[in-house]
DNA sequence: TTTGACGTTGACGTTAAGGTCAAGCTCATA
DNA sequence: TATGAGCTTGACCTTAACGTCAACGTCAAA
């Protein structure tokens, strides 16, 4: 599919897919007359991608992230060194710390609204 | 206590502090010297307010939500009106679907990390 | 063959959340 | 009284994640 096609199904404008292949996030092939060619499972990945952002965690960080969240069957990153275990041992805390923010947050807006409804 | 102290407490920076003051977040009031003056509930408020940031959420709406989540013994805000009601509602799906997000993340990281180690 | 929809790169603009620096108060202390 | 730490406002700078526009290539359909 093209750019096109692939912004339409998941939702996100052709800048943006740009973009994320620049920061290394997708990597469509290119066909013959330069067109870039996506292969269907890039509408997942898109939204793989948006969901990551909107829940606040930078391209470089998500760019570690991907290989690591793309399902069990996804294929290993080829180095998966200390270093990069330990990068993603502390981004997991981080993420319990926003989970457990962001929830607390939630219970205390639907306590507000309980009591002024 | 002023402006350093408050910084110090909370662990952010005096920039910090006089950006979220003139986001509408923080309402010191002024000494006779034209120091900011905050009082000790402060410490609290920055470090709701660094949560929701951290979570993603913009100084926009943390100026909608900072007067509900500031425990259910928190004043009420002037006029929950339904227009407000449903912003406030809006932003709990949202808070949800990331809470969600973030959980299902977090989980294939884990199973990541267990795959490489 | 020309039009129109779609693609390409490149460059500049925008917004949020601050960093940084300057020039000038305030105030306790040497 | 002067010195230094901390405070004030104002101004400009920075970064991420795009929006937008220009100028040009591609290609199916009229």
């Amino acid at each position: 599919m093209r750019i096109g096609d692939l912004a339409r199904e998941s939702g996100v404008t052709t800048r943006q897919l740009r973009y994320y292949e620049e920061q290394d996030l997708l990597h469509p092939i290119r066909s013959s007359n330069n067109y870039r060619e996506y292969a269907e499972e890039s509408v997942q990945q898109v939204q793989q991608i948006r969901g990551l952002l909107d829940a606040g965690l930078p391209t470089r960080l998500i760019r570690l992230l991907l290989p690591c969240v793309q399902g069990p069957a996804a294929e290993l990153p080829p180095q998966p060194n200390s270093e990069m275990a330990g990068l993603l041992r502390t981004e997991l805390e981080n993420l319990q710390a926003r989970i457990e923010f962001l929830s607390h947050s939630k219970n205390e807006i639907e306590c507000y609204l309980k009591r002024v409804v």
